[in-house]
DNA sequence: AAATCGGGGAG
DNA sequence: CTCCCAGATTT
């Protein structure tokens, strides 16, 4: 991730023809304006930000006002906007700033960081915007606009990766027109380079930009390692009783799921359980019982189970070797059996076995 | 159905 | 510190 030398220009010329510049807290800049607008804008697009923002501001348009008010007509204010817990930051905020600082925001990042609700990005944009202070952002449009532009090959939620984009987001901040910086990075994230479908030939980084080399700019930023959605199988499984009360198991193929161990049979969910176990065993199925259905996850997929309990008349075991075996209750818990199988097992034997 | 967003709060 | 959540929208 070498930095290049003038993308704080190319940006600065980019938004001065195409950045937005007319919108309701880009006029009267005041720190307390830029603030409840960026606290309204970490959740919500510029559209639906507007009225919100312009009726919140002739309600509340000092610190002052903000911090008098009572918090049921400042949620009013916000309702519908949603995160209403961030509605309840600011307005502690405003009471702590009139009551402890003089009503002046910090003007240090550090310093408005101490203000809940407010973090290390909303802080540098706030102080960037309301006061030209030289300080970056890294909300999510400049995540992504860096991450592309560096083909930043790790997620940013790793923490190394984060310190890292920060670094160039620190390093990348001009020490003139630090505000329109701000509002231009925001501006190229949510105009340009846009999550899906971003507008690579309008941008003013296009051509070094890493990721716009590989066929696919928006496989970044890499995305959060998935929680591996495991996949989803489904079987049934047969418990056979014979009238000795006794057991049929199956012994599985040495290799695979199960290696060697003790299972019950095994069918498609697709298959009638009483046609399957005839054909399979050329036998009189007499009675059925479902088991209850649960799942059983593997580190990689998700199995879900269905079980039933089939009395059979007396099978014929041929020609299938030691494959196929009867038990007594207590022999078969104790052979090796996989875990689902086991539980099976032992749930039955607690009940006697009832066939209810 | 799953990813996203910036900060708070829990462990 | 490092995770995980809130709470709604977007894909």
């Amino acid at each position: 991730m070498q930095p290049v030398d003038n993308f704080a220009p190319r940006v600065l010329a980019w938004f001065d023809e195409h950045g937005r510049k007319n919108l309701p807290w880009q006029e009267h800049r005041t720190p307390y304006r830029v603030w409840i607008s960026e606290i309204m804008l970490q959740q919500t697009q510029v559209t639906t930000v507007i009225p919100y923002y312009q009726k919140f501001m002739a309600s509340f348009p000092t610190v002052e006002a903000l911090a008098d008010a009572e918090q049921d007509e400042v949620l009013a204010h916000w309702s519908g906007l949603g995160y209403y817990a961030r509605a309840r930051n600011m307005h502690k905020a405003a009471k702590m700033l009139v009551d402890e600082l003089d009503s002046e925001l910090p003007h240090s990042v550090e310093g408005v960081c101490e203000l809940p609700g407010i973090g290390r990005s909303t802080a540098a944009a706030i102080l960037s915007i309301s006061r030209g202070v030289q300080a970056a952002i890294l909300d999510g449009n400049v995540k992504r606009v860096l991450a592309r532009f560096h083909a930043v090959p790790t997620w940013p939620g790793e923490k190394k990766t984060e310190n890292a984009m920060w670094d160039l987001a620190e390093h990348y901040m001009p020490s003139e027109r630090c505000g329109d910086y701000t509002q231009a990075m925001m501006d190229l994230g949510a105009t340009l380079c846009t999550r899906s479908k971003p507008q690579c030939l309008l941008c003013p980084l296009e051509e070094d930009c890493q990721g716009r080399l590989t066929q696919d700019p928006t496989q970044f930023p890499i995305r959060k390692p998935k929680k591996a959605a495991k996949p989803e199988k489904s079987i049934q499984l047969l418990v056979l009783t014979n009238p000795k009360g006794q057991w049929l198991l199956e012994k599985r193929p040495s290799v695979g799921i199960w290696g060697g161990l003790w299972s019950l049979p095994e069918l498609a969910v697709e298959e009638s359980v009483v046609l399957h176990t005839e054909q399979r065993f050329a036998t009189q199925v007499s009675a059925v019982t479902p088991l209850s259905l649960f799942r059983h996850t593997f580190s990689h997929y998700h199995l879900d189970i269905s079980p039933s309990q089939i009395v059979v008349s007396d099978i014929q075991l041929v020609g299938e070797g030691d494959k196929y075996q009867w038990f007594n209750p207590d022999e078969a818990l104790a052979q090796g059996l996989p875990a689902p199988v086991r539980r099976i097992l032992e749930q039955l034997n607690e009940l006697g076995m009832s066939v209810r």
